[in-house]
DNA sequence: GACCTGCTGATTTTT
DNA sequence: TCAGCAGGTC
């Protein structure tokens, strides 16, 4: 036993120790960034299980796959496969999907009740909204799927949501929200939400469930509990209430959920919700360089709400941050390329940088420059492979099969591949199965009677169910991935796309075959397996995860994927205002993007880029950007001594302009230096700042002088208003280019 | 019922 | 820009 603790602390620092060994009670570790939070959790589960807890008594919740799988193999490493394999460890929708099927006859679900993801829960909102007749122009599903899910993370009941419904929106979703709930039931549905809600539910119903379950999660840990909602509060409350040894785990400055239910309360409150708590501060990062670290600093500090913490670490002070000013998308992904080619040396490979970015959109201009560069790269999250029309439909089948009261499921595939069985017969399927109170799988069986069929339809309809049936069948097959791949085939689906022929159509085909794969190996790996949890598996994975993660590439992604990831080189991509931080109207919160940036910039252990562009494609037009603030909030002292002097020197231009009250570009001129579009052209329409065109006083072979690199000569120019750009020869280090409304030259001679 | 076409709105972020 | 869909035609 001795020996067993030496080995779990072994190279922990005192904090670190602390945590780990604090095996009873409610405790709160605080882990700043890079502070080994990941090893802590590891530690402490090691040391729940050498002291004697047995692993089904363990829960550990994460809030996404990846780190549930990290954390599983990081616990199998140490007391083995066995053992491992018997905590539960998982996140949070997986972990409580589990119980949901277990306990499903409790609150009036079978076992094999449907897992809606956002996009059936959207389908599944209009069709209640055609039934209700509630047009979609005026009341638009999306919004009303997001109130909904909004209310549910809050856990706002259907009838408090009417009771508080002012605005015609929040009454009409009120109705839909009514009639959704019941539309899930008759389904055999639950959407993420629910897993969460119904989990409560069920605890909250039954004492004897609640009892069972708090017997076996004697000891329960949280993962990024900065992120969890109200619902996730509530359902770990509950569990924990009996034994209490409840240990959580976050940094309140890396909450980047906030949009999704997140509930800061829930990190500040604890202490309030277990008065005898202890509270841990992991502050010493072992990740960054001190440069980094301060960029981190300088930036977070802006925010006003967070818990007092001071992250510090013993790393070298590294390399300074390197600010990278861009044309336009393409130019900052090239240069950001050879940035990365002149960057490996030594024993740095592609595989230790990562290139993040604000929203999925920035990936295309990466993607196509590293594909032209032959740089292998791979991108995280983004489009994920289940979301994909073929493979939705495929595990529409699936649920098919499972829960025939599924009418999300049949009616995505119904005609796909088409079989005669149109929108026009599927309305008088819906009116019947309304009427009658019965699914719309149930109301085939009686396709005589429904009236307006044609006898077409019907035996249409008769063929589907009797394929539907023949599948059905599974429970007793011995080999179930062949079955499932003879039923795969069977659909018509990879027929369909082999006829087509088209590229689409291949790479559609190729990922069906892919899934068949999947299936194959899900079914080799997992001796209990069955269809059941297959689907539910797919239902809450976002991706396939970490499929190549041993080869030699760059990893592309978005800054909330990034989270919990580190590499040696980071370059944040897209500084501009209105993209990053993204504003789009008053109730964007910035310090959440603030976090968002810290998240970003703690991810890099050497070295950090940061890149803008001037202007950039957006929504298929060419936008006019500008430098996001939050490179004015970088301490000036880490930043590249060139372009940290140049920025400081644009903030100071911009504090004048407001001062003075007008913009002006060039220091010491004013308005001579722009003329206006002639008023004539218009008649009332005001000029805002992006009619008007600046004109720029310089021509090829001007003397100019820079702040920074001295005196030059002009030797190219192109753009035309605030676009203008030159190239200047300068005399002390050659040639560079400059945007001329930032640059601030002045004419010499 | 299948296919074509022109329009619209999407770009946060994820289980 | 471009995918997805409503609405119209065959």
């Amino acid at each position: 036993m001795e020996a067993n603790l030496d080995i779990i602390t072994r190279g922990l620092n005192d904090k670190q120790k602390e945590a780990v060994l604090t095996k009873n009670g409610p405790l709160i570790i605080i882990a700043g960034a890079g502070s080994g939070k990941t090893k802590v959790i590891t530690q402490r589960i090691a040391h729940l299980l050498a002291t004697g807890v047995n692993p089904w008594n363990i829960l550990a919740l994460t809030f996404t796959n990846k780190a549930a799988k990290e954390l599983k193999s990081r616990i199998a490493r140490i007391v083995g496969e066995e053992i491992a394999d018997k905590v539960w460890a998982g996140t949070f929708h997986s972990i409580f999907a589990r119980i949901l099927r277990i306990e499903a006859e409790e609150i009036g679900f079978t076992s094999s009740f449907t897992i809606f993801d956002a996009d059936d829960q959207l389908s599944a909102i209009t069709n209640v909204m055609n039934i209700l007749l509630i047009a979609q122009q005026t009341t638009p599903p999306q919004q009303v799927r997001s109130k909904i899910s909004a209310a549910k993370n809050q856990m706002i009941d259907v009838d408090t949501f009417k009771q508080n419904a002012k605005s015609t929106l929040d009454k009409q979703t009120g109705l839909i929200f009514e009639t959704y709930e019941k539309y899930l039931k008759d389904n055999n549905a639950m959407d993420f939400d629910d897993l969460l809600l119904n989990t409560i539910k069920l605890l909250e119903k039954s004492q004897a469930v609640l009892s069972k379950y708090q017997e076996r999660f004697r000891y329960i840990l949280v993962d990024e509990y900065q992120d969890t909602n109200r619902a996730q509060y509530r359902v770990v409350n509950l569990l924990a209430k009996a034994h209490q040894n409840i240990c959580v785990v976050g940094d309140d400055a890396q909450s980047i959920y906030k949009w999704r239910g997140a509930d800061i309360r829930n990190i500040l409150d604890f202490e309030r919700d277990y008065p005898y708590t202890k509270i841990v501060k992991l502050e010493q990062n072992y990740r960054s360089t001190k440069n980094i670290l301060k960029a981190a600093d300088s930036v977070i500090k802006n925010n006003k709400n967070q818990l007092p913490k001071d992250l510090w670490t013993d790393n070298i002070e590294g390399e300074k941050v390197e600010v990278i000013a861009c044309a336009d998308e393409r130019d900052e992904a090239n240069k950001i390329i050879s940035l990365i080619k002149s960057s490996i040396v030594g024993d740095l490979s592609y595989k230790d940088f990562a290139v993040l970015y604000r929203t999925n959109a920035q990936a295309l201009a990466l993607e196509n420059a590293l594909r032209t560069a032959n740089i292998p790269y791979v991108v995280v999250g983004g489009l994920s492979f289940f979301k994909r029309k073929e493979i939705k439909d495929i595990t529409a089948y699936f649920r098919l099969l499972i829960n025939k009261k599924d009418n999300e499921a049949l009616q995505r595939v119904i005609n796909e591949p088409p079989r005669g069985i149109g929108n026009t017969t599927m309305q008088y399927v819906r009116d019947y199965a309304i009427k009658k109170e019965i699914s719309l799988y149930e109301a085939f069986s009686e396709a005589e009677q429904i009236t307006g069929l044609q006898q077409r339809a019907v035996t249409a309809i008769k063929k589907f169910t009797e394929f539907v049936e023949t599948y059905s069948a599974f429970e007793n097959v011995e080999d179930v991935a062949d079955y499932l791949s003879q039923f795969i085939e069977a659909t018509g689906l990879t027929e369909m796309y082999r006829e087509l022929g088209t590229d689409d159509a291949n790479d559609r085909w190729n990922n069906i075959q892919q899934v068949i794969s999947d299936i194959s190996i899900y079914f080799k790996t997992n001796t209990n397996a069955n269809l059941v949890e297959y689907i539910q598996q797919i239902a809450l994975m976002s991706d396939y995860d970490e499929k190549n993660t041993s080869s030699d590439q760059i990893t592309i992604m978005t800054l909330h994927t990034a989270k919990g990831l580190e590499y040696n080189t980071v370059f944040l991509a897209g500084l501009e205002h209105g993209l990053f931080p993204m504003v789009r109207d008053k109730d964007d919160d910035i310090e959440e993007e603030r976090r968002l940036m810290y998240v970003g910039i703690t991810r890099a252990e050497k070295k950090l880029f940061i890149s803008y562009a001037n202007k950039r494609m957006r929504f298929g037009q060419t936008e006019l950007t500008s430098p996001s603030k939050f490179l004015y909030e970088i301490d000036a002292d880490v930043l590249d001594w060139a372009e940290g002097k140049r920025l400081l020197e644009e903030k100071e231009r911009r504090q004048n302009n407001l001062l003075n009250g007008k913009f002006n570009y060039s220091q010491g001129r004013s308005s001579d230096n722009y003329s206006q579009i002639p008023k004539s052209y218009g008649t009332a329409a005001p000029v805002t700042a992006e009619q008007k065109t600046t004109v720029f006083p310089f021509k090829v072979g001007d003397r100019v002088k820079h702040k920074v690199f001295g005196e030059g000569i002009i030797s190219g120019l192109k753009g035309v208003g605030d676009m203008r750009q030159a190239t200047v020869n300068f005399y002390s280090v050659g040639k560079k280019d400059f945007m001329l409304k930032f640059a601030g030259l002045v004419k010499v001679g």
